[in-house]
DNA sequence: GTAACGGTAACAGCTACGATTACACGAGGA
DNA sequence: TCCTCGTGTAATCGTAGCTGTTACCGTTAC
């Protein structure tokens, strides 16, 4: 299972969070949704939490609210908050600097691949959890 | 170790070949400019050659070839002979259908997945190997 | 106090991948 | 012809990362 299987249930439970509005939603309710273990919602929840997307209310009675409203949170605010940035993944073993191209590649390869990842960011930062949750209505309605 | 490995070694592997020019290269120099095994390369080697972008030559004074000038190879060619294409990963367990949001997240999550990741091969579409084969010189050089 | 909840640690099981070994096939030279 | 070098590929091992699960603690409402 990919990386994105994390963004793609922190996007399910944000979802959830949004058409909860003002009720908190218990880990277990969401993780019904979603079709998992409660921890695992937990564990997002809990780095959604961090990034000051969600808020946490402890205790009987307790769950999870939204920490803003959905037109202020985009999707790369929440896959930036679940996904732990890693920088560019490159070789394991450094490159053999005794080779030009050893020695060379890495930098390169560091401007590409993050050029690369900005375009992607781009798209995700311009998409927001309102629309999202828009979308999914219209989904489940047709 | 993340899927951008195989990516970086690719990319390390076109670089070498690009630089040989009409000399084969072996896999067991390649590996050593890599700091791997040899396997390792000919695997990698042997994905670019199905994607038609490497040219082997087996026997005694064999070894690889690119098969396109570096001017006609873009990352992006790289990248989808090497990066087996798995579509967007999403939740493992179908989610419960008798949520709203179980029931409609998933193809508004492809949508957005999709978006991203053609924003990110733009990037890499528009990169060619002979423009990062002359940013290594100068990177070794410099 | 008790029950319901989140937070977190610990552990098992699974999957993906790199590294390595081994062996068959092919091409060229002695 | 045989030998050597190199590719192609399968099998295996070790490791990293993640999900799923259990367990336990702290907190809050009744």
């Amino acid at each position: 299972m990919s990386k994105n299987c994390r963004f793609a249930v922190a996007v399910h439970i944000a979802a959830v969070l949004a058409l909860s509005g003002d009720e908190p939603a218990t880990s277990e309710w969401i993780a019904g949704s979603v079709n998992t273990n409660p921890v695992v919602i937990r564990r997002l929840l809990s780095a959604l939490a961090k990034a000051g997307l969600v808020r946490s209310l402890r205790g009987s009675a307790g769950g999870s609210l939204l920490a803003l409203p959905p037109e202020r949170i985009s999707l790369l605010d929440i896959a930036r908050a679940v996904e732990e940035d890693e920088g560019p993944a490159l070789h394991h073993q450094p490159p053999n600097p005794a080779c030009p191209v050893g020695r060379g590649i890495q930098p390169v390869l560091v401007r590409v691949i993050d050029r690369a990842e900005a375009a992607r960011e781009a798209v995700l930062g311009t998409t927001l959890l309102s629309e999202v949750v828009a979308q999914i209505r219209a989904e489940a309605l047709g």
